[in-house]
RNA sequence: GGGCAGGUGGUCGAGUGGUUAAUGGCACCAGACUGUAAAUCUGGCCGCGAGAGCGUACGAUGGUUCGAAUCCAUCUCUGCCCA
């Protein structure tokens, strides 16, 4: 029996996106979602309780890598596993440190039996292969969990993403060989196969004739022209299973989410609302401010007049600025809780515009107000 | 009244005759950030100018010198010590 399930409740009828609900065994996640990440079992300065009661997040991500190098994944097991080692009670998701293949380009060497990373903590080495990642997820023991994969750079030659993808599929065979603990956990495959359509198809036929619970398009939003983004977008969702969660991983600016939508995604994880809320932005209705800019000194209206979230029923601009300003703990945590905010709420309002199937329209309504120009 | 030390761009502080409109730090002003090596990184920061450039600048004034923030004189201000 699957731990993970999905079932369907509605299609746009004007669009590809789908209104559903991910069964887990922490309970239901409506979609599509946006995910806050929490790489290190946190999501970088929110409670659990504000993660509920403010954000209203459904699931959040954990990582692998940097999990495994700290605390490491037996003591987060001897803790009873990560739900209890953080004191969230919801779905969980890890991330299998395929990004950081990615990420910490720098610091690993990749063969075929799997990674090798010089830490990024203290140098030292780190193997990583298929197996590995899945003993540690499985200690973990998230909700869903992601296969091994390579995130290929972007531009990468077609010789060195076609050789990747398929080294990445021969992974994703060994991680289920390896996985054992099916009922608990489900297993995702990652699509992958960079920017060439062919790549794409055969990586997803590949995945799909093993039969995952769900699947995921890795390896895009690395960097490339949004143009380049959408068109892969549109490719590869379509050959991605409808009975089963359509994953797009990286994804978080409010006009990805909506495009993923439109395309048929179910779930979108991203680590700039939190980011750049440290770095003194916010994500409004009418376009992303930086808050911390001089304009907003005597600006005492709210971050966004349309939000509903406990910063914006609260504070300032000029309040949040002077707290960003003065590197006050509490600036970072007040724009972290909107900017989650504002990213789940925009989903609450997506899938309400799928089941009246006018997700067309108000992504037209959302991009005039945000100030995106067109796709 | 006497002695000593010192006054540098928003600020602290380098620089002790020539690539010096003047190192750095901080503050300030902007930009970037998409499965987190990120509470980080990048750029700007005397005035005017798109730019080459021009004009003002190192307490004040005068001087030495081809050339001074840097040397000399006087004045002025600050700190410490003595009376």
């Amino acid at each position: 029996m699957n731990a993970i399930t999905y079932e369907l409740l509605h299609i746009d009828k004007n669009s590809g996106a789908r209104r559903g609900v991910i069964h887990t065994p922490h309970g239901d996640i409506q979609t599509p979602i946006f995910m806050p990440v929490g790489t290190q079992a946190t999501v970088k300065a929110m409670t659990p309780e504000e993660l509920k009661e403010e954000v209203k997040a459904q699931i959040i991500l954990a990582n692998t890598y940097h999990l495994f190098l700290r605390p490491g994944h037996n003591l987060v097991k001897e803790a009873g596993g990560l739900h209890k080692f953080m004191n969230w009670d919801r779905p969980i998701l890890t991330d299998s440190g395929g990004f950081q293949v990615f990420s910490l380009g720098a610091l690993r060497k990749i063969k075929e039996e799997g990674v090798e990373f010089r830490s990024h903590l203290d140098g030292s080495k780190k193997f990583i292969s298929p197996e590995i990642a899945m003993e540690i997820e499985e200690a973990l023991g998230a909700d869903i969990i992601m296969a091994f994969d390579e995130c290929c750079p972007y531009p990468s030659t077609y010789e060195y993403t076609k050789k990747s993808m398929e080294r990445t599929t021969r992974w994703a065979a060994r991680c289920k060989e390896a996985h054992k603990t099916v009922d608990k956990q489900g297993l995702f495959g990652i699509i992958q196969g960079g920017f060439f359509e062919d790549l794409r198809e055969q990586s997803a036929k590949d995945l799909i004739a093993m039969d995952f619970p769900g699947y995921a398009i890795g390896g895009i939003s690395v960097g490339e022209p949004k143009e380049e983004f959408l068109k892969m977008l549109k490719f590869t969702t379509p050959l991605m299973p409808d009975n089963k969660p359509r994953y797009l991983m990286g994804v978080g600016t409010p006009d990805y989410l909506i495009e993923a939508a439109l395309a048929g995604i179910d779930m979108c994880d991203c680590v700039l609302p939190t980011r750049i809320a440290r770095h003194g932005t916010a994500m409004t209705s009418h376009g992303k401010i930086v808050v911390r800019n001089a304009t907003y000194e005597r600006d005492f209206s709210p971050l966004d007049e349309e939000c509903d979230c406990y910063t914006c029923k609260n504070y300032t601009k000029a309040y949040i600025r002077h707290l960003i300003n003065t590197k006050e703990i509490l600036g970072v945590r007040l724009l972290s809780i909107h900017n989650l905010r504002f990213l789940t709420k925009l989903m609450e309002r997506v899938r309400i515009e799928i089941e009246n199937d006018n997700l067309l329209n108000f992504r037209d309504e959302f991009y005039k107000n945000y100030g995106y120009t067109k796709e």
